[in-house]
This record gives structure tokens, C-alpha cells and sequence, in this order.
DNA sequence: CATTTCACCTGGTGGC
DNA sequence: TGCCACCAGGTGAAAT
């Protein structure tokens, strides 16, 4: 369900609430996929430790964690975590923060009761969602393989796609090459720069690519001002909705008149993900 | 290696 | 009402 604003918001949220909390019991649902690391490791790994920080890296939640103990001066003076709980999303997942005495929704895979007397619940009913546990003590800290699509430069950003056949649509989605963009802001943001979703990624001019990252930025902010899209039941960690569905120029607008001229929205398959654009206004 | 296709899941919607 | 086809914010493995 959701892609990089979405994320941002929820790790946001996640953060305010549960930021020094600390981590007493840790239960795991009888599913597998979601477990990227084992339920038994996984409850292991994150009983006794304090969230330090939750933030977004990519599509990814980051919860950085203090020792078992606790933490400690030192490791308090050092900001390094002592491992990270690593929380995906992917098509509908959602984190909640609740009472341990709240009904449980179905489909909720993992339960972490914290010494706030609060609850963190991880639903997700497609189960594509995952969930990590990393001991930093041997091993890197999370980072995915893409770029940052709000901290990357023009030069930089342009030489992700030189020599690229795939189409531009596809490239964007390609979290190797940009991390946190998803089918929502790859539409809306080549609708900005007015580029056909098709157009091969290699083919790009140094203008048009300066225009896709200037306005894959301003996509990804103004999403983040207004909490995300809440295309059907999205909500953050306080289970409000986000309103940038309200400003979506053609994701899911097939068929209906552009803002900008009137032309109907097209909608296509590219990379195999469903795709709408404008065809008078993006060349 | 780059690119394309498909499987992985459940649930909602709309047509008949 | 029931049944079925199709669609959905993502990814990673397998095939080409």
C-alpha cells in the first residue's frame, strides 16, 4: 500500500509515540512470509531494548535499538544503535499502535507489548509485507541499494539511467536504482515533467531528466505535507487518512479528463503495473 | 548483465 | 444472492 510518503508518515508517527519505549514481550503470528528472520530469533533479538529512534529508509521502517540492557552512557553518547527491527510494508501492511486489551484485527502477525503499557501491531492481510531483525554487533545496519529521490543531485540522478532500454515508468520503479517510489508517484511525477511513461529511460534528455527529478521531489514533499494517499483504507499510526489522493493528476483516472487540457487519461500496462498518463500533455 | 514475466496472497468491486 | 474475472500502493525469482 504504500510508497515513500506514506512511509515517512507512518515512521513519523510510529516514532512520536513509541521513541524510548522499550520493547518487554514480542509476539510472532503462525505465518511465515512475513518473517524474514525467524519468529524465535526475532522475539529474541527485540525483548529489552529501548526504540532509540523509527525512521524511513526507502520503503522501509527503520527502528533503531539500544542494547538489551537498555542502552547505557556510552552507548547514549556514541547515537549508534546497537541493532534495528526492519519493518516493510508492502501492498497492506499497517503498523498500529494500540491498548494490549483492543480487539485484534485478523491478519495481524506480530504484537510487541512495551513498557508504556501500549501495544505495536503489525496487520497485514496479503502478507507481503516483512519483517527483519538485525543485530548490528556483527553485521551492517540497513541500507537499501537505491538513491534517496530527495536527497539525490542532478548529476547523479541523471546517470542512473543513462544506457537504460527499459522504459522510464519501470526504471523509476526500480528500487535498486531510486529507493521509496512507488506506481502512485512514478505516475504523478512523469505527468509533471510531461514525459511519456513509455519513453526508454536511456532516451531521456538532460532537460527532461532535471524536470523528472525536480518534479518527483516536489511530488514526494507535497505528499508528505498532506499525510500520503489514502487510495482505499490507508491510514498512519494514528489511523488518520492522508488527503494527496485529492491532488493525484492521473494515477487511477482512466478515462477521465486531464486537469491541465481536457484530453481523457489513458491507462496502459508498463513493466506490467498498471499506468496513466496524459498522451497531449506528456510527449 | 539487463529486461520481462509471473508468482506470491487476500479482499473489494462490478458484471452477469 | 452467487459466482467469476479482474484489480490493487510491492518485490524477488525465474525465464528470456
Amino acid at each position: 500500500m504504500p510508497e515513500l510518503p506514506e512511509v515517512e508518515t507512518i515512521a513519523r508517527g510510529v516514532h512520536a509515540r513509541l521513541g524510548g519505549d522499550r520493547i518487554l514481550e514480542a509476539w510472532f503470528g503462525s505465518h511465515r512470509e512475513p518473517l524474514k528472520t525467524p519468529a524465535t530469533r526475532q522475539a529474541r533479538g527485540l525483548e529489552g531494548r529501548t526504540v532509540r529512534a523509527v525512521r524511513r529508509s526507502g520503503k522501509h521502517i527503520v527502528f533503531d535499538l539500544s542494547s538489551p540492557a537498555g542502552g547505557g552512557v556510552l552507548e547514549e553518547r556514541s547515537g549508534k544503535a546497537a541493532a534495528q527491527w526492519i519493518v516493510h510494508l508492502g501492498m497492506t501492511g499497517r503498523l498500529l499502535v494500540t491498548t494490549p486489551d483492543a480487539p485484534v484485527a485478523p491478519h495481524t502477525h506480530a504484537r510487541l507489548t512495551l513498557a508504556s503499557g501500549r501495544e505495536l501491531r503489525f496487520v497485514d492481510p496479503r502478507r507481503f509485507g516483512r519483517l527483519e531483525f538485525r543485530d548490528l554487533a556483527r553485521g551492517e545496519g540497513f541500507s537499501g541499494p537505491g538513491a534517496e529521490p530527495l536527497i539525490i543531485e542532478k548529476g547523479d540522478f541523471a546517470k542512473l539511467f543513462r544506457g537504460r532500454r527499459v522504459a522510464i515508468k519501470a526504471a523509476l520503479l526500480n528500487q535498486a536504482l531510486l529507493s521509496g517510489v512507488g506506481n502512485i508517484y512514478a505516475d504523478e511525477s512523469l505527468f509533471r515533467a510531461g514525459i511519456r511513461p513509455r519513453k526508454a529511460a536511456g532516451r531521456l534528455t538532460a532537460a527532461e531528466l532535471e524536470r523528472l527529478r525536480l518534479a518527483l521531489r516536489e511530488v514526494l514533499l507535497h505528499a508528505i505535507r498532506l499525510g500520503g494517499s489514502s487510495v482505499s483504507d490507508y491510514v498512519d499510526a494514528d489511523g488518520v487518512r492522508g488527503f494527496f489522493q485529492l491532488e493525484h493528476c492521473v494515477y487511477q483516472r482512466g478515462g477521465e479528463p486531464c486537469r491541465t487540457c481536457g484530453t481523457l487519461i489513458r491507462r496502459v500496462v508498463v513493466g506490467g503495473r498498471s499506468t496513466h498518463y496524459c498522451p497531449h500533455c506528456q510527449k
